[in-house]
DNA sequence: GATGAATGAGCCTTCATTCAT
DNA sequence: GATGAATGAAGGCTCATTCAT
């Protein structure tokens, strides 16, 4: 429970590789935001969490505003590399490559605990730190593009009428939208729940294409 | 330059009363977590905007964890008016009722940045704190159940076929959605798009009464 | 031992105006660096010898490095009103401005351990801290231009042909070099010596008014 | 390339001796007194200007403590062999030491600003470390007496009847007090002046022998 | 020898809280 | 009510020191 980060009993090994170490120190501060909050997070804590001493997290990373914006970063490319992986391994039509990063945002590396809560408490700072809008605005923008050209695609390919940018944006604000409501709610629903939501809508613009329970079979 | 008949209401009250006092505070807050951020609002700061002695504040709320639970208190409150004023003030049928519920989330009042960014910080740290479910909880349970049952009557009087809880749902995280894009974009758009974008939604789901300019004259 | 600055054992008393504690924490800074020196002079330390928490030298200097300024501009203001107390209070004469200049650096107030440790340890800093020579080089200057002006005198008053700025520079430095002396001797010799020795090195100058036990009596 | 016969003296040394590596690092040490203070002077600064990591300064010295304890001794010896060497190669007339051992002390080596700053370091901290006395307080001694004998033989050869011990103590203090000021002045005068300020106070107390521009010649 | 990861004591500073006035 | 002096816990950071490699 104190240690969630599998330091073992004993002396944590100097085998660590200095990258191991910055990546196990960042894996403790993304805990540590998403179970203590953005004004709770001290260098003790995350120390106390990867089973080391708060020094070692200033000599990885000298200052603790620069252990929170590498910790950014560190969130917005490991999401960036999901749904970018994702529409790799997709198929070349837009509702495969539409479901692929639907079904992205859901993936369980991106979608624990860990990562959905850093990702409110950072927009939750977004306004009074220049932090989030530096580190994510860009590629924020890069994944916003990429929807509206899949929306784009599914109106050429299927003769949808719907505004890319506004399709784009309905999807992508319903999947954020479920990920802040299972955090805000009193009694959440869970993760199904949520990916049925996205995909209702997802339904609503493309009805010949999705449906609550996801992509229709080819056969429709 | 005073007034010997009625009170001098420009000259700046010197002894508010209690409840203004805290008011006054409140707003301080406000502000206060909408410029700086949760982790940076410290009663000096308060106090400061306020333009009183930081002794004061704790006079009033003992505490700045219950300075923080009155703030969010006044603001769930607040909100809550807000759609009730709408709800009574619109006409019975269902659409004319849902319009209001959706108009009411972009007033003035409630959509103001103050609001915005105040409620974003509350859910960036409504995991590590008790406080937002416990406070908003209930008020968020009985909008949802109200803009549930406004989604029942859309059925059962026009018969659409989508499911009041899920419609329900897609309404307000859009809604949310977009408040949300609204401070963490780089270069996010303005409010009168953030309500197209809802719209638009509604008009999905209840295409014969809502497009996304708004709802659809009678005539239609 | 512990508490030079005679603070009550008790609660040390609410009723000190704001600059009466300003200068009790100010002397304590000056016998912390006496004693301690510079490099191991701690809020902490300056506050246990105020008797006070460290908390409020902070309240009241904001910064350390503020503190440190202080603490100088404080010493060299108090030296700068002994010599020019001693000056007022002087005859007319060349020979006795001369003979009060001297005088006062060895008063009591001004060459005491814990002012004469200070000013070595802010020599000591200077080379490395723009803080000395920018809040101390203008009142050097000035006694400089002044024991300059006396020393003139000397010549015009009594024929004595020794330049004056270099007849200056060597009764300020033989003062200085005692003032060291004091405190660098393995086996330091008393005040008294050292004044014998600044008068020797006058004496030299204008034998004709000074020998090594100060000014020679008018009869002579 | 290499040079089989002999080592290769033009090689930037990869791996000096024992000593040459303790000379190294107390060089860096005393450039880092001298620019940052006694205060500032941390191992990793002084490992910094030595090119070396900070865990060799540990490993030659144990102890930071003891690298300023060897570092003042260094310094001590210096300055001691720079006017044991210089008492050497003079004459064997009184006036001829004494002239030697005054232009000692403006040698290019032991004047230098590294070294100056440094002495002035350690006098800041003489009083609160037992350090300074118990390591320079012997040479200094030495040094007092051996000038003391010289003045003692200016009376003895030349009839001056100066007492040897103040002659001797004014020579050293003028020479510290040049010293200091050329660090502690807002408009700090040269070397060139400085020593014309040592020499003025010698003719004074050996008119026949010294004068401003130094030892006069045979001719008188 | 040499490097640099790792530790922990101690520093300056912030800030919620108390309390005399 | 209101102010601001005073306290002390806790945080970020520096740095001497240890030690595995």
């Amino acid at each position: 429970m104190t240690n969630p980060v599998s330091a073992p009993p004993t002396r944590p090994p100097r085998t660590l590789s200095r990258d191991e170490r910055r990546v196990q120190l960042i894996e403790a501060t993304l805990s540590t935001i998403a179970e203590c909050g953005f004004s709770r997070t001290t260098l003790t804590e995350v120390a106390r969490r990867a089973g080391l001493s708060h020094g070692l997290v200033l000599f990885h990373f000298e200052t603790k505003e620069k252990l929170l914006v590498e910790t950014l970063d560190y969130l917005s490319d490991e999401y960036k590399a999901n749904w970018k992986a994702a529409l790799d391994s997709a198929g070349p039509a837009p509702e495969e490559r539409l479901a692929a990063l639907v079904e992205a945002d859901f993936s369980p590396q991106v979608c624990q605990p860990s990562r959905v809560n850093a990702w409110s408490a950072y927009w939750g700072e977004s306004q009074s730190r220049p932090l989030y809008l530096s580190h994510c605005g860009a590629n924020d923008e890069l994944y916003i593009r990429t929807l509206e050209d899949v929306c784009a695609a599914m109106n050429t390919a299927h003769g949808y009428k719907i505004e890319a940018t506004r399709a784009a944006r309905l999807i992508r604000i319903t999947i954020e939208g479920t990920w802040l409501e299972m955090m805000t709610l009193l009694n959440p629903y869970d993760q199904h729940e949520a990916k049925t939501t996205v995909w209702t809508c997802a339904g609503l613009l493309y009805p010949r294409h999705f449906g609550p329970d996801g992509p229709l079979r080819p056969a429709a």
